[in-house]
RNA sequence: GCGUGGGUAGCCAAGCCCGGUCAAAGGCGAGGGACUCAAGAUCCCUUCCCGAAGGGGUUCCCAGGUUCGAAUCCUGGCCCACGCACCA
């Protein structure tokens, strides 16, 4: 019913003129980061007088320069972090640097082999070609990148408390101490176990391949095949690998390679007819395998084997499509699921040649038929012949095709298939249940057997193809563990959450994980404190170290390689002491040598900063660092020195396109600093984006960004042309102000910086420019000094630079980014004022639209307020409203009651009606919105900047004033809150 | 398939939790105007369709539903992104 139009908002953009232009920010940021580390702005320590605020992000890793992905999840943390420095927390925000795992062992090595591809990415970063050499050691990595993000982000100007920063790894021996302590903590509380743990492993390095090392299928991992068994009549077993296991009562045939080589190997008790390969593999399983012959796969052609499950003699026929490398190398054919079967029978069925060379007998193989054994919806009864036509597969050569069929036939089957009544005691069960059912079954009758294969082609880069290898002595995290998991939920309903979504998913994680392998054999890491020959893995090394920050300034002595001497003879003792309070600080610092005090100052350190308040990661971390974080808390910490808040953003986009190295649109920091000042790249990532959403790194935004902050600082610190006197428009800035610190401040709370910045600067400066307008471009000197201090304050936590400099170029005591926030004054709040102004704007709009529509040339306009029986009836109206029963009948008694409405009764009751629809479902507080503002004198005060924005003589009259000039009889029209409008 | 987050005007993107002030903020792009010798920058206005009076029409992925009222809540569907691990 309304589609009354809005006053334009006021918009604007700060000036952006030539003179802009000579502020130059970068030689404003060295100044004041000089300024703060002179004055050790950052550097944190206990001080029981003042609360105090944690803030951390999960260390990067250091096989590269860092990029505006970890700048982002980074900056978002310190955004907070100075945010709460502002309101009077005492803040600690470390940093350090992960060297452990694999990774940069990796990178190395392909860089000592020159591996282009590596090659390139060093290069990429801007490493120039003389210096990649030099990586070809790991330990170059590892002086390099840790100094270069140390370097990059003190570019960004972040506020770290740098004397609490290491690495990690044995290179620097107090931190190796500390994944010890945790270990051992870890097993004393049976959270470790030992285990049988499959891995994708080479066969010709004799070690796991981890992503990092494939050249080909990152991501596959260890996926169980049914091996399944047919006897031969002389009681050997040919041996077939399957996925399906569920299919067995579609069997038809068998298929071998004639022209591959097979063996006979002993298997336990058993002789089994198989590849070579296969014989390997379940060596590496943990299977006694002893080869005793090799036989030719075209003399197993034409045998019959015993099929398990339907148990009965099906042939064993040549194919040509078996891919040697997988399973056995014999496989189970069931054409009505599985299209290469279909098609290598097909080919066969036509190939009179084929059936003679192998001395088969063609009316038997021809009468070989798809056995209808899965009802799937959507498919006919054989999904495997239908696909093959539906794709117009040729024969068994036609391998892509054959692919894709496979996939679509397999994923559908599987989800939504339902097995037939020729299943036997499986029927009408699900596929997905019937699978698992029917493995067992076979696997408990003998007629099955079960080995590992990569669940894709897996190849190591020394080009070898990875099979999978069962360890039988893997180191587990017990993350499976139902007791431990429920103390994690208990957690995580019990921390704050950025944004709220995260706890959700979070819960759901910490069902999905179950136990995690924690060791390795290779890698850089601490050595598994009880079983030397393990190495810890990184991702269980780095769960609770946010404790080692709280002490690390001790104990690394400046220097991200502790040199300390004491700290180099780190026992458990005295990370018992400090973080538990267990045992005496004298015992503990006699045996390290060094005062008691020092020891008692680590606790108290500890104790005063702990736990976290906020870790804040891009969401590729929670299901990973982030449960593990709060696994291994619960499991060594008592509940008060749980983690409190977690943060989580997305990925990075830039200009709108994901960041990725292989794409080659990665941002490095230092790429980034080049172009912009910092407070740009600052203020660009805060307006990127909140939430799981990926934020969109703006480059219009940052080029816009850099002028507007010219233009702050110009504008902050010029004399403008004021006025002393009060208007009444300086309430309604005031108001808003006001409104705006108060929605700033929830926003930044909440972590949603965007939002903080669109209230807090992007409105904000809309307000001033509206302000400006209607003060005739002489602002009030109280409410200009108010919005220079409120704006610079709230974007000193993303432009602390740039905010500095206008806070001491204006005089300002101290550092703004260790000023106080400013404070909502909600006795300044005005909804009057504010309504007012917006019956002011909206009354504009639609003078506006009036012209627009009528094309008019405007010579003078009037503008009617509503006669007084009108407000009246409002006001009756909203009373009625507020109570929540305005019924009509009692409107109009009511109404009729107040002196000389009879006279006009019937107009009344139209007007009463018109009121009561608008009113009857308005919300209560949007009631005041009319709230006795005195339109009349509101628009006779106004009418002359009403005249200059519009360019004409405008009157204004009340509707009942006999006097007016209404030459169109436009004034019954006006009613509260809408002023009736004459346009001449 | 499971989990998570999404689908809003030419594009980007708010709003959705808490239904009504929503033809829906803001930005970009586009058009017009002011300033200027001119350009740029800046400022003002416009930018779903129709309209010579502030109005009307049709919209927020699709189809239903709840409600006096739905971009917002519910149900079903379609589509997109990310993750589904042993490793950063």
């Amino acid at each position: 019913m309304r589609t009354r139009a809005r006053a334009a908002p006021p918009r604007t953009r700060t000036k952006i003129g030539p003179r802009a232009r000579e502020i130059d920010l970068r030689p404003i940021e060295v100044k004041w980061r000089a300024a703060w580390e002179k004055a050790n702005v950052n550097v944190a320590r206990a001080d029981p007088t003042r609360p105090k605020w944690y803030t951390t992000v999960p260390y990067p890793y250091m096989n590269g320069y860092q990029h505006l992905g970890f700048a982002t999840s980074f900056l978002r943390a310190e955004f907070q972090s100075r945010y709460r420095r502002m309101l009077g927390y005492n803040v600690l925000h470390p940093e350090a640097f992960h060297c452990t795992g694999l990774p940069i062992l990796g990178a190395a090595k392909r860089i000592a082999e020159k591996e282009p591809k590596q090659w390139d990415i060093l290069r990429k970063m801007g490493i120039p070609d003389r210096d990649i050499p030099k990586f070809a050691d790991p330990m170059h990595w590892i002086e390099v990148f840790p100094e270069a993000a140390m370097e990059d982000l003190k570019g960004l100007g972040v506020a770290v408390d740098w004397t609490r920063s290491f690495i990690t790894t044995p290179l620097n021996p107090p931190y190796d101490a500390f994944v010890r302590w945790q270990f051992h903590h870890l097993r004393d509380g049976d959270f470790v176990k030992i285990d049988k743990h499959p891995v994708i492993w080479c066969p010709k390095d004799q070690a796991p391949i981890g992503d990092h090392d494939r050249l080909e299928g990152e991501g596959e991992t260890p996926s169980e095949y049914t091996l399944l068994k047919f006897p031969l009549a002389d009681g050997r077993f040919l041996v077939a690998a399957t996925i399906r296991p569920e299919t067995v009562y579609g069997q038809t045939n068998l298929w071998v390679d004639p022209d591959a080589s097979y063996v006979v190997a002993k298997v336990g008790e058993e002789r089994w007819v198989l590849n070579e390969l296969a014989t390997r593999k379940l060596s590496e399983q943990g299977r006694t395998v002893v080869v005793e012959s090799t036989v030719r796969g075209a003399d197993l052609v034409g045998k019959d084997a015993v099929a398990p499950a339907i148990n009965r003699a099906i042939p064993v026929l040549p194919g040509s499509f078996i891919d040697q490398g997988r399973g056995t190398g014999i496989v189970t054919s069931v054409p009505s699921d599985a299209p290469d079967d279909f098609v290598a029978l097909r080919d066969l069925q036509r190939d009179d040649a084929l059936l003679a060379k192998y001395d088969l007998d063609p009316p038997r193989i021809r009468a070989i038929k798809p056995v209808s054994i899965i009802r799937t919806p959507g498919w006919g009864p054989l999904p495997g012949v239908e696909i093959v036509e539906r794709l117009g597969i040729r024969n068994q050569g036609d391998r892509e095709k054959l692919e894709q069929a496979k996939a679509e036939v397999y994923r559908t089957g599987f989800y939504r298939g339902v097995l037939n009544e020729n299943c036997g005691p499986y029927a009408g069960m699900r596929v997905e249940v019937a699978k698992d059912e029917i493995r067992k079954e076979l696997m408990s009758k003998g007629q099955a057997d079960s080995m590992y294969e990569p669940s894709g082609e897996v190849v190591c880069r020394c080009m070898t193809r990875a099979i999978v290898k069962v360890v039988d002595n893997q180191w587990f995290l017990g993350y499976g563990d139902p007791a431990w998991k429920a103390k994690v939920h208990e957690a995580i309903a019990s921390m704050e959450m950025h944004p709220e979504g995260l706890r959700k998913w979070l819960d759901y994680v910490t069902d999905w994980l179950h136990d995690w392998p924690c060791t390795h054999h290779r890698g850089l890491g601490t050595i598994l404190p009880w079983d030397s020959d393990w190495v810890i893995e990184s991702l269980s090394d780095s769960t609770i170290y946010m404790a080692y920050y709280t002490i690390a300034h001790a104990l690394q002595g400046g220097a991200l390689r502790s040199q300390v001497p004491w700290a180099g003879r780190l026992d458990d003792a005295f990370f018992d002491y400090v973080f538990f309070g267990k045992g005496g600080a004298k015992t503990v610092a006699s045996r390290l040598g060094v005062d008691a005090k020092l020891v008692e100052e680590l606790r108290q350190e500890f104790t005063y900063w702990y736990p976290v308040d906020l870790r804040n990661t891009a969401k590729d971390l929670v299901q990973n660092h982030m449960a593990f974080c709060l696994f291994n808390h619960i499991a060594i910490f008592p509940k008060e020195h749980w983690p409190r808040g977690y943060g989580v953003n997305g990925y990075v986009r830039l200009a709108g396109r994901k960041m990725s190295k292989s794409r080659g649109n990665v941002w490095y920091i230092r790429e980034a600093l080049r172009e912009w000042p910092a407070d740009v790249i600052r203020l660009t990532v805060a307006n990127a984006g909140d939430g799981l959403d990926d934020p969109n790194v703006d480059l219009d935004f940052a080029a816009v960004a850099e002028a507007r902050l010219q233009d702050w600082v110009r504008f902050a610190t010029k004399k403008h042309s004021t006025r002393r006197n009060t208007h009444g428009i300086d309430g309604w800035f005031l108001s808003v102000l006001n409104r705006t610190v108060q929605a700033t401040r929830n926003a930044m709370e909440d972590m949603n910086y965007k939002i903080a910045l669109r209230h807090g600067y992007f409105d904000l400066q809309s307000a001033w420019s509206w302000y400006v307008r209607r003060s005739e471009n002489r602002p009030q000197v109280e409410c200009l000094r108010r919005f220079i201090e409120v704006q610079t304050k709230v974007l000193a936590p993303f432009t602390p630079h740039m905010a500095e400099e206008i806070w001491h170029r204006n005089g300002g005591a101290g550092f703004v980014v260790a000023a106080a926030y400013p404070d909502a004054k909600v006795e300044e709040i005005n909804p009057r004022a504010e309504a007012a102004e917006g019956l002011l704007q909206s009354t504009l709009a639609d003078i506006r639209e009036i012209l627009k529509v009528t094309g008019i040339a405007p010579k003078r306009m009037a503008l009617y307020t509503a006669p007084s029986w009108k407000v009246s009836v409002h006001e009756v109206a909203r009373a009625l409203a507020t109570q929540g029963a305005l019924a009509m009948n009692v409107l109009m008694e009511k109404a009729l009651a107040q002196p000389g409405m009879r006279d006009r009764a019937k107009e009344v009751a139209a007007y009463a009606k018109q009121v009561a629809d608008e009113l009857k479902h308005a919300r209560v507080e949007h009631l005041d919105r009319f709230d006795s503002v005195d339109e009349f004198a509101m628009f006779r005060e106004n009418a002359h900047f009403l005249a200059k924005e519009l360019g004409v003589k405008v009157d204004v009259f009340r509707a009942d004033d006999p006097r007016r000039w209404d030459p169109s009889t436009k004034a019954d029209r006006a009613v509260p809150g809408r002023p009736a409008i004459y346009v001449e």
